[in-house]
DNA sequence: ATGCCGGGCGAAGCCCGA
């Protein structure tokens, strides 16, 4: 059994008492961060690596940043996706990690924001999506277990955001965005949170602001997404609600899926 | 009510997130 995780810390290094403590309670077999906003070589390594772990990163100074830990060497470590060399912005991580002789290809995703939804943000965030289906698109053609792991910045269905009609035109939710989000499922991967839990108002993201946590006004916007192999494997899949209630919480609330041959 | 909170940067106030 592996059980795989991701969670937007905002901030690796104001969060890392937190990140602690929840790898000794949840205990995951590999974790995907996002937003970690400091450089690879500035990402706490040895504390990680005591709490059992190997790591890889791909970091930026101030801003996005994300980071892959699994309990297991790291393979085949890929840093953007295909046709965005370029990019300055560090919001893709791709490893392999053997778990138990069991290969798994995991990526660390931070999908852009892309609010307001009239600027060039907008539209940086559809083409980064059409990139992210390309390359899901390729890996399936791999036949392995993959999941695609991170804060998507996308609100599925109306029943993944508190107010729905309010959050209609946001980034997070029109319509451009949602199609490109299941036109990534219809590949053939499974969205792992719904596909075994049919009940409404289940979020990973409430805003600091406004006493939203306290109000239940979140977003569900973090997902695992999973290859037909993995998919095969899925036993389980929850959000872990108890970080966002601590002290230095981030704005996100780990998720996590189970895989058993 | 797009800035109510929180983090980075850098040492006050601005940029950014969702």
């Amino acid at each position: 059994m592996a059980k795989i995780a991701t969670w937007n810390v905002n901030s690796v290094k104001a969060r890392l008492p937190n990140v602690l403590d929840w790898l000794r309670a949840a205990e995951p077999d590999i974790v995907c961060l996002q937003e970690i906003k400091c450089v690879s070589d500035a990402f706490p390594r040895l504390e990680i690596e005591d709490a059992g772990y190997s790591v890889a990163v791909h970091g930026q100074k101030t801003y996005n940043g994300v980071a892959i830990l699994a309990r297991g060497n790291l393979e085949d470590v890929r840093e953007d996706l295909p046709g965005m060399d370029g990019d300055e912005q560090a919001r893709y991580l791709e490893v392999a990690v053997d778990i138990g002789g069991r290969m798994v290809r995991v990526a660390s995703i931070y999908l852009p924001n892309g609010n307001p939804a009239d600027s060039e943000k907008f539209t940086y965030k559809l083409g980064w999506m059409d990139r992210l289906r390309d390359h899901a698109a390729e890996l399936l053609a791999l036949e392995e277990s993959v999941v695609l792991a991170g804060d998507f910045n996308v609100i599925p269905e109306d029943g993944d955001v508190y107010d729905p009609d309010g959050w209609r035109e946001d980034a997070l939710f029109r319509m451009e965005v949602r199609r490109r989000f299941r036109s990534i499922l219809n590949l053939g991967y499974t969205e792992a949170y719904r596909t075994l839990h049919r009940e409404i108002g289940r979020y990973t993201f409430w805003d600091y602001q406004g006493g939203a946590w306290q109000k239940g006004f979140g977003l569900r916007i973090d997902h695992l997404l999973l290859s037909p192999q993995a998919t095969d494997m899925l036993e389980a899949c929850d959000i872990d609600t108890a970080p966002r209630g601590k002290p230095k919480a981030s704005d996100h609330t780990p998720i996590w899926c189970t895989l058993t041959p």
